[in-house]
DNA sequence: TAGTGGTCTAGACCACACT
DNA sequence: GTGTGGTCTAGACCACTAC
């Protein structure tokens, strides 16, 4: 990409320079491929590392750049549409490999926010661990809020906790037959504990779905599912996924 | 608050920092209260103003904080819900103030990414831009995209751009009868132009919302919206929004 | 003009992954 | 070990807001 000198602008660096950045991962580099390291790229346009970070920063977060301690940076892939509305709910797991591995199983009392959904007090709650594994990779970590009353034939006989109550819990809110869902995205960072199923540090954006499963009349479950927000774009809608990332069309129109 | 001191962990001194201020900011502040500033805080807390920002810049992304230059980092209210799915395309505005609002409209080729879901070539399509507010406060910014073969009957003698060209085209595609709709969500950096309509810096984290609109059996039009991420919670399905935050949630469970 | 957050610098050390 | 990105410091100056 060769050595870049800085015009000045009424703009701040960092942000020029990741217009800059941008381009050039357009142009001369390839999807896995290895940048210079950040002391390099900094020398070579002239700016301070901090400044250079910012600039990586901005191209991380829209899911250009994959950068990992102890490597380096990398071109990320585009980003991988994740279907979210429909065909939830084949609770058992569908093909393996290719959706929710049921992970870990506990029964405590659900934070305040997650109770006022379900309508419980401070009553305990199956808490269901979950990942979403696609293409190989974790995309998604979940946990899925299950009131004792929405299983009451729940057998006494399982495994109090791990992987096999996990599955058990899952099959007997299958056979509730769920009516309908209601679903939130928003913007948050991942907890240390979802941070390291994501194979992400602590703080890295994620895309948080809320949905309430419906079921005769009441919510019958709540799922608060984090999803990488660097690697991930959701889907939703009647049909597939869309081919086209967002990012391909940012890069055309870089108003900057 | 008070003076904190913050006790030598194996935990990176900003995330600390971070759920320290995450509790206080419960306990002790009210929404729309003001913080102390940045050097102030800082001192406190005895770290670098660096340290203390990035800490802020966690919260800001949480949608806990919000910072204004000149101004102050004032407490932010809970984030707004605001519904994607359902009833997205009564074009026509609605009830004034609490919808979409056509700002202008031009003709332009499409950006690739976006010809090659219409399936134009380069041919020009109409571009309407519009923003959506919401309690009086400007949420997301769209540009939607309208081949002109999807709108034959526009009027040739209506302005040729500007906001009453924008009523015209949306008119017309509301005529046409849309069959289905395809969604995807992921996440982005404000450009300026969307920065600027949304009130915030270039490079603001947004929550991009990519729709597809069908018509017989063709893709009629295709939106691309950018959401405000740190004051929206986008809401999806049959009910309403949910009315508890995920945020609220965030603040029980602080494995940090 | 005073005070705020935003940008930038030039260092230092640390945690981690490879070899 | 060596090299990478991640954290942290103690400054400086700039852009903006409000008085």
């Amino acid at each position: 990409m060769g050595t870049t000198q800085l015009e000045s602008v009424q703009e701040p660096k960092y942000w020029h320079l990741r217009t800059v950045l941008s381009e050039a991962l357009d142009s001369d580099f390839a999807v896995g491929e290895i940048l210079p390291n950040e002391r390099d790229l900094a020398a070579r346009f002239g700016v301070a590392r901090a400044t250079l970070r910012q600039a990586l920063e901005q191209l991380e977060l829209e899911g250009r750049l994959q950068r990992r301690r102890g490597v380096g940076t990398t071109v990320a892939p585009p980003r991988v549409g994740v279907a979210v509305s429909t065909a939830q709910h084949e609770w058992t797991g569908g093909v393996s490999g290719e959706a929710w591995q049921p992970v870990d199983c506990v029964s405590e009392v659900a934070p305040t926010a997650v109770a006022a959904m379900l309508r419980t007090g401070g009553e305990p709650v199956h808490v269901v661990r979950r990942i979403r594994v696609t293409h190989g990779q974790a995309v998604a970590a979940e946990l899925l809020y299950v009131p004792a009353s929405s299983v009451p034939d729940l057998s006494a006989i399982d495994a109090p906790s791990g992987p096999v109550r996990a599955r058990s819990v899952m099959r007997e809110l299958h056979r509730l037959g769920l009516e309908g869902q209601d679903r939130t995205v928003e913007l948050g960072s991942a907890r240390a504990d979802d941070a390291k199923e994501l194979d992400r540090l602590p703080g890295a954006p994620v895309l948080v779905v809320t949905t309430r499963y419906f079921a005769s009349g009441g919510t019958a479950a709540v799922s608060v599912a984090t999803y990488r927000a660097d690697t991930c774009r959701l889907t939703f809608g009647d049909s597939g996924a869309l081919e086209i990332s967002h990012d391909e069309q940012q890069q055309e129109r870089q108003a900057s």
